[in-house]
RNA sequence: UGGGGCGUCGUCAAGUGGUAAGACACAUGGUUUUGGUCCAUGCAUUCGGGGGUUCGAAUCCUCCCGCCCCAGCCA
């Protein structure tokens, strides 16, 4: 699925892609994979890597599989690949029956490394993990070769198979790949290919007590694969001499590593051990919370598949490290939703009118339009009575310049309904403003005068009298710095969090046709925002979490004052 | 004193020797029964800096500066 064809976006990528297939490499045929590894949930960074190795399959006509990098059984779960598959469906991607795990390959790369053994390019170490860590130097230092080096490659092929068989305990021996413990990559320094660990896979059971490393089931699983193209993010870059070292001296099909920079966003974290903290601190309610950067959390929160397609799309694709604006995303949803989301008056900080000439005991059904950007949407049926609810902000007993809402004798337009005039501001023993009288022209029913006068506001409304109460839970940046985990000055990320990143409104007032909505359902709540119907939700009780505000310009103009 | 990358508008990002796209943000007008949407206009004489090659350089060469990643039996 691509968005905005009209306007195909170039990127370094598919100028690689595009000389291969000029080059007839490949026969022209394009192959991508998302690999994720079953430890988490999927962030919007991860949506990044979704679109562009599905894009480019459907942009080149390829394929692009879904595999599971699953070589860690200590950190991976069945419920993680269930979430990825809902998270990159709800995307709006398809992988048809390409679902593959590198589990699968166990086998196969375990035939490998008996190949790379005798041919003397790997060996069986018996030093633990600290003597491997002081064997392999420094940044600046060349490492010393492990004692074990030159170990003969039948007495390798003897251990090593006895390894499979589960003689020795975790983490006694590895194997690891002979390449160059001199090398400035540290990455080359003779790596571990396979380390011991009795852990139950959630795949293989117990079938295994030897787990292959990344580096080596990664290659092998993209070559076993016939990927054409492993894109992956720029903290690779340094793996990739061993990427290609393995699939050379195994002698297989030899995709091309290319990598990109990952996506960062504003006033929020991406990485998975970061919300996991935020999630195991109490400080979210979960992964799908609202306020999170993941799939589930976007989703949640109002998201939509294709406002996250089409940032995927607007933020390009290059190799320089950046940090995408927020703005940019919620320009996104406002874009999409303002399209799609069906109109309804919400009030959230209520203040009552009396109507003093409209009768007791009537209630009108006024009309209203669902949609104004999409005439398909049809229209619907707003109750009106003689006492009514509008937004507090709405009313100021001393206004200044710009402000043309209402104000003590001022006229507006109440939406769809009537011209009221506010008479007067009822207010407690404590000055505080409870009420306004004001009166209505009952010939600007709809909402315009007959004799052509103007009104400087329009202000939305819901009735006193047929309303349904709802929770309405706004959220905003969980952050209170635009990169809080980047700073030079000691701090962390967790000294940023927005103490105001939720606040729960349990008395707001709507329309009636808001019991009728199902947990996911977007609305635009007039002149308030885009909100999503929570799966919290009741029929007798609605809970509605904010998914961006409007664009607001008079919050800008009073902020400049 | 190691290796690998990256520096184009506030933020992303095109550009690949022929004279700086686009988007967001921002600003200003217009339309409007949402201070929404929409529309119009403005917003990098210059591409991290210096030197060089060339009729011509963001693009080529060179030196310098800055930033990011790497020392898991994680991915």
């Amino acid at each position: 699925m691509r968005d905005d064809s009209s306007k195909p976006v170039s990127n370094f990528i598919k100028h690689i892609i595009d000389e291969d297939i000029k080059n007839g490499k490949n026969d022209g045929r394009i192959h991508t994979r998302f690999p994720p590894e079953p430890n988490g949930y999927l962030h919007i960074g991860h949506a990044k890597s979704i679109c562009l190795n599905f894009g480019i399959a459907v942009d080149y006509s390829g394929l692009c599989n879904l595999r599971f990098d699953d070589t860690n059984p200590d950190r991976e779960e069945l419920k993680y690949v269930a979430a990825i598959t809902e998270d990159v469906h709800w995307l709006g991607f398809s992988w048809e029956n390409r679902e593959y795990y590198a589990s699968d390959y166990f086998e196969q790369l375990y035939g490998y490394a008996i190949e790379l053994i005798k041919k003397g390019r790997a060996y069986v170490c018996d030093l633990n993990s600290d003597e491997i860590r002081q064997h392999r130097g420094t940044l600046t230092e060349a490492g010393q070769e492990s004692p074990y080096r030159n170990r003969p490659a039948d007495e390798n092929l003897d251990i090593f198979m006895r390894m499979r068989a589960g003689e020795f305990e975790d983490g006694a021996r590895t194997l690891r790949a002979k390449i160059d413990m001199s090398s400035g990559n540290i990455n080359m320094r003779d790596p571990v290919i396979y380390r011991i660990q009795r852990s139950t896979h959630h795949r293989t059971g117990d079938q295994w007590c030897i787990y292959p490393m990344y580096d080596y089931a990664h290659c092998i699983s993209d070559s076993i694969e016939k990927i054409t193209h492993s894109l992956c993010t720029l903290e690779f870059e340094d793996h990739r001499p061993l990427y290609d070292w393995f699939l050379d001296e195994i002698g297989v099909f030899h995709p091309q590593q290319i990598e990109f920079a990952r996506l960062n966003l504003s006033y929020t974290v991406m990485s998975k051990r970061k919300l996991l903290q935020l999630v195991n601190g109490g400080h979210v309610k979960g992964w799908d919370d609202p306020r999170m950067p993941t799939i589930a959390g976007l989703r949640r929160r109002g998201y939509t598949p294709e406002s996250i397609r089409i940032f995927c799309d607007r933020i390009g694709v290059a190799k320089a490290d950046s940090t995408v604006d927020m703005a940019l995303l919620e320009y996104c949803v406002r874009e999409d939703l303002n399209k799609r989301a069906p109109r309804i008056m919400t009030v959230l900080h209520p203040l009552k009118i009396v109507i003093l000439n409209y009768p007791h005991d009537t209630i009108e059904e006024l009309d209203a339009v669902n949609n104004p950007e999409d005439e398909s949407a049809g229209t619907r049926k707003v109750p009106f009575s003689r006492e009514i609810y509008i937004e507090r902000d709405d009313f100021m007993e001393d206004p200044p310049k710009k402000f043309f809402r209402l104000a003590p004798g001022r006229e507006i337009r109440l939406r769809y309904a009537y011209f009221i005039t506010c008479e007067k501001a009822v207010k407690n023993d404590r000055g505080e403003i409870v009420e306004l009288h004001c009166t209505y022209d009952p010939a600007t029913r709809g909402g315009d005068a007959p004799d052509g006068r103007k009104v400087k506001a329009t202000l939305h409304w819901v009735s006193a009298e047929k309303f349904i109460q709802t929770e309405v839970r706004l959220y905003s940046h969980l952050f209170t710095e635009a990169e809080p985990d980047s700073r030079k000055d000691g701090t962390e990320f967790r000294d940023y969090l927005n103490p105001e990143s939720l606040e729960v409104l349990t008395d707001c007032y709507a329309e009636p046709s808001l019991s009728s909505s199902k947990p996911g359902e977007h609305f635009q709540f007039e002149r308030l925002g885009y909100f999503c119907v929570d799966p919290e939700s009741s029929p007798e009780r609605p809970v509605l979490n904010r998914t961006v505000t409007l664009r607001d310009t008079w919050a800008k103009i009073k902020n400049k004052n």
